[in-house]
DNA sequence: TGAACTAAAATTGTCGACAATTTCACGTCT
DNA sequence: AGACGTGAAATTGTCGACAATTTTAGTTCA
């Protein structure tokens, strides 16, 4: 049941940070609506802490692009596009591919060995449920997948900037379009690792590259076949 | 006589951004240390400003990674390493590498012949003048030259992300290296620039992550060459 | 001597009030 | 009726003061 903290898992000491959770929250599962102009005090009122505190907790969405803020105007939920979703699958091709390769090279045994856990109880699930509540569970072992491998780099400063700045935005269009997981990414997935456990980074990257690449077409497939009520729901 | 402003090319309208430049100028330059401790208090009153802008401003160059923050501790400038400095490398190699392939495809013509034109300049520059004043114009010319592929690319994301993000800690770096740029690296831009002109996406992407791969190395072996106080001056 | 506790000082977090700017509504003129 | 200008209302930016936390300095004790 947890809400997939990945990065920003650490506790909210302060006023800010919790609001800055809470918001965030409330943006990725569409409690705020994509592309709604923040009113500062009336979110202060609702949350009963006081502007200021507010700001800083904006400032702290802002970095995550989940808003956008203009001086004077005010900030508004980052809103839905399906350019900037293919934008965002670009350079996860890039930067996840790289990862792919350091984590040939860099990933711990145990790291490994808890990926093909991952990956298979990922397998088992998709192989004896029914498709009632597949989604939900294989989009978290999706994101899943992707962080460890991240993880397993060991690019600290790669790890934050897709974790930070980008992995976000994934999950807000996630939510947004509710796709399903097929079978045929897992076992994009299953290359992946068999490259890892090789330590094949040259061919890891090329795999994960395909794997990103060929999410992209298939979620650019989905979005061309929704009717334009259903996309225009998330404005 | 610029300072290179790349992305952050907005009227400064509020004091906080007023500030957030200004104190990102004496970052960059060295005015503030390395790894030094910001005092809010003190800042606020050499400035001449509010604790609370400045704290916006603070927010801010967080964003760009150029200072670190920790709940109820504070503020400090982003300190040098070179094991950083190397994980830079291998994201820009990734990145950029991918603007290259892009940009093949989308650059328009204009922008094309600028980009040409910023090259032949900087061949000249290195083929005409002295050593003396080398150096500063031709980091500068660098940075440009990475700068147009990647606006070519057209992907607005990567953009803000390379330019936002990372890009500031590229300066924040090579303003306390001052490497001489090499005319191998030159005719590396060439190499890059001919494979765009040609249109020609997969060899625009190998070349771009080729020569910053190049760089890097070059980096390392300078870095590994230069004296424990050169290195230890910027801490 | 040095480790641990304590109180004072300094620093960061939070808040409410005021100033500057934008947005909205109304009335006027063509 | 519609465009334009004016003033009021609302919103954002800025500030100074207070509260909570951390740091520091000093003292005591083993």
């Amino acid at each position: 049941m947890p809400f997939h903290p990945a990065c920003h898992s650490y506790e909210p000491v302060t006023i800010a940070d919790r609001l800055f959770l809470d918001l965030r929250r409330a943006i990725l599962e569409g409690d705020l609506p994509a592309g709604k102009k923040i009113s500062e005090p009336e979110l202060a009122n609702i949350y009963g802490v006081s502007r200021g505190s507010l700001r800083e907790a904006i400032s702290k969405l802002e970095n995550c692009n989940l808003v956008t803020r203009r001086p004077n105007i005010g900030a508004r939920i980052v809103s839905f596009s399906i350019d900037q979703l293919m934008e965002i699958y670009q350079i996860r091709e890039a930067m996840e591919g790289m990862a792919a390769r350091l984590a040939a090279k860099n990933m711990t045994e145990p790291e490994l060995a808890h990926l093909k856990s991952l990956v298979a109880r990922h397998k088992d699930s998709l192989a004896h449920t029914e498709r009632t509540t597949k989604t939900d569970y294989s989009q978290d072992a999706d994101l899943d997948f992707h962080f460890c491998i991240i993880q397993g780099s060991k690019n600290q400063r790669l790890l934050t900037m897709l974790c930070q700045d980008l992995y976000d935005l994934v999950r807000f269009y996630r939510m947004r379009l509710s796709p399903a997981f097929s079978s045929t990414a897992m076992q994009e997935h299953e290359l992946i690792v068999q490259a890892l456990e090789r330590r094949d980074g040259e061919m890891a990257e090329l795999l994960m590259r395909y794997h990103v690449r060929a999410s992209r077409d298939r979620a650019k497939q989905r979005l061309e076949s929704m009717s334009p009520e259903e996309l225009g729901n998330h404005h």
